[in-house]
DNA sequence: ATCATTCTGCAACCGGATTGCAAACTCAAG
DNA sequence: CTTGAGTTTGCAATCCGGTTGCAGAATGAT
């Protein structure tokens, strides 16, 4: 497991070579199926499930999906979601939101549509935990109707 | 799907009969089997999966334990807790604690020792959640060490 | 006692996650 | 280039927790 390192990526404007430079930095071996499963993790604006980028992604097996996934997960490339009903999900981590070092990640999961949004704007304050126990990270999940399903 | 209703019991003090009354105020019938699964859910001060559940009580098939376990939470007499590596976890709701109500449920998720605790002191202060999101419930997990297991 | 309803155990099923394995690929050294 | 060790990949099989179908048992009102 890698500690992970803080660098500054303009994702908007990455292009393969970029990519790649993304990987090496996290101590990931570019392949030609990584960068594929990168660029859909990038073009995601919301956490996707494994299901999700093998249906996008046909040319790739789901068991080399899983493995990448788990590579990315231990190089602390993205980070999963656990999102009630619709299973856990993967997010890359931005240089602008959260990190494992923000304790907080806020996200809302639509009970009608199933999407999992991100919710960057809201922090979370530091909460009084209990005398003894240890902190890491916390994942704050709330449920309810998204603004698409409202309208 | 009943709607909640607020009761007042002293868990600590329950007898057979006081339990039959439990399961009849929330509309379930009290048979002996789920009897045995609401003292078992009584007795764990922690949220606990169905897997816990079916190996405690050895007499009762998964699949009841099951059923048994949908019915109490469609009668908001237990929710479930998404506890991350953990999967599923069942608690009782205290009259004393959380309920559908309270938005917020704090659980703490020891990464060693897989155990969930209920923060019941911890109170989650009201976020300032986008425009447009409907928020219906909240939880909210940390990872972390537990008292014991830092010891 | 009778009968409709509900509950229960068993066995089977399901689907997503995970793994074993051999072939394909990568890349540095000869 | 060729070789060979190490890594990645696809396929198929497996695992496992959750879930369901069904027939027999228990329940409770009449």
């Amino acid at each position: 497991m890698h500690l992970r390192i803080e660098f500054s990526y303009n994702f908007a404007i990455m292009n393969n070579n970029d990519l790649e430079q993304l990987l090496q930095d996290h101590g990931i071996k570019a392949t030609a199926n990584r960068l594929i499963i990168l660029k859909a993790l990038m073009n995601s604006s919301r956490p996707i499930t494994m299901q999700d980028l093998t249906d996008e992604i046909e040319s790739i097996d789901k068991s080399n999906v899983f493995r990448t996934l788990s590579t990315f997960r231990e190089h602390g490339l993205v980070h999963v979601i656990e999102a009630c009903d619709e299973g856990v999900m993967y997010e890359l981590y931005r240089s602008d939101s959260n990190g494992p070092h923000n304790d907080i990640h806020p996200h809302f999961h639509c009970v009608v549509c199933h999407k999992v949004f991100c919710l960057k704007g809201v922090t979370v304050p530091k909460l009084n935990y209990p005398e003894g126990f240890d902190i890491l990270e916390g994942s704050f999940l709330v449920n309810g109707i998204c603004p698409e399903c409202k309208a």
